[in-house]
DNA sequence: GCGACAG
DNA sequence: ATCTTGTCGC
């Protein structure tokens, strides 16, 4: 299965076809050092099918932007919770293979394993790209966790029955925590002191938070693009 | 049946 | 996710 060909899957296909993949994912020691992290991201309109993809990258520990590659893709597969891989891996991959240079490991926005069949976008991403990756979502899917202390760097294990599927991080005091979650090709407590490595005052570390801040200025200038053809003004 | 529900 | 001004708290 290609992700070109996800538009044409059910539900109930995509449920079956993250069941299969789900037997390959691989959580485990990267040993490789990393020097090259990057951040992907996706923006779009509410009620259209075009959606930006990009992603951004970075000289890792120092977090210095070397680099950058976007797409602008189309897709018809609805917004479902837990299959949000189906809709936007396409256009991710379209950027991913822009790259001139690849990254050793890339951060997602979304959940890596703390899904229901630990299978969310970055493990997903990561498995078809054969690229280690890390989860960073906003809000959480999957897992019972505590509240984090409210001090920088306060950390509470996400359970799913009695299996630890990521960890819930005070990333920025006095803001809500972020879910930390492996995704392919490296382990949890790494996936943890990678992403506290990203983290630069903000709530969200910085790969994320740069290819969020990518995408969506490509979206507004791709909008602005529009609306002027419409008024018939040629550039 | 009811509540939850990444982006 | 996106639409959006002010506003409350650290």
């Amino acid at each position: 299965m290609k992700p070109a060909d996800y538009e044409s899957l059910t539900a109930a296909q995509a449920i079956a076809y993250q069941q299969e993949l789900r037997l390959q994912v691989k959580i485990e020691t990267l040993d490789k050092p990393i020097r090259i992290i990057a951040g992907a991201d996706i923006s779009f309109n509410k009620f259209e099918e075009t959606v930006y993809a990009g992603i951004v990258l970075f000289k890792y520990p120092q977090m210095e932007v070397i680099g950058h590659a976007s797409a602008v893709s189309s897709t018809k597969f609805p917004y479902i919770s837990g299959l949000l891989a189906f809709r936007e891996v396409p256009a991710l991959l379209d950027a991913w293979n822009k790259l001139e240079i690849k990254p050793d490991l890339m951060v997602l926005d979304g959940q890596g394993i703390a899904h229901e069949r630990r299978l969310g976008i970055a493990t997903h991403f990561g498995l078809i790209t054969d690229v280690p990756t890390i989860g960073s979502a906003k809000s959480r899917l999957r897992g019972k966790y505590e509240e984090p202390a409210n001090e920088l760097f306060a950390q509470s294990r996400m359970y799913d029955r009695d299996e630890v599927i990521g960890i819930a991080l005070r990333s920025k005091k006095n803001c809500n925590p972020i879910f930390i979650s492996p995704g392919h090709r490296v382990s949890m407590a790494q996936s943890v002191e990678i992403i506290k490595n990203c983290i630069r005052g903000y709530r969200i570390p910085e790969p994320t938070r740069q290819a969020h801040i990518l995408v969506n200025q490509i979206r507004v200038e791709h909008k602005d693009k529009s609306q002027l053809s419409i008024f018939g003004i040629t550039l």
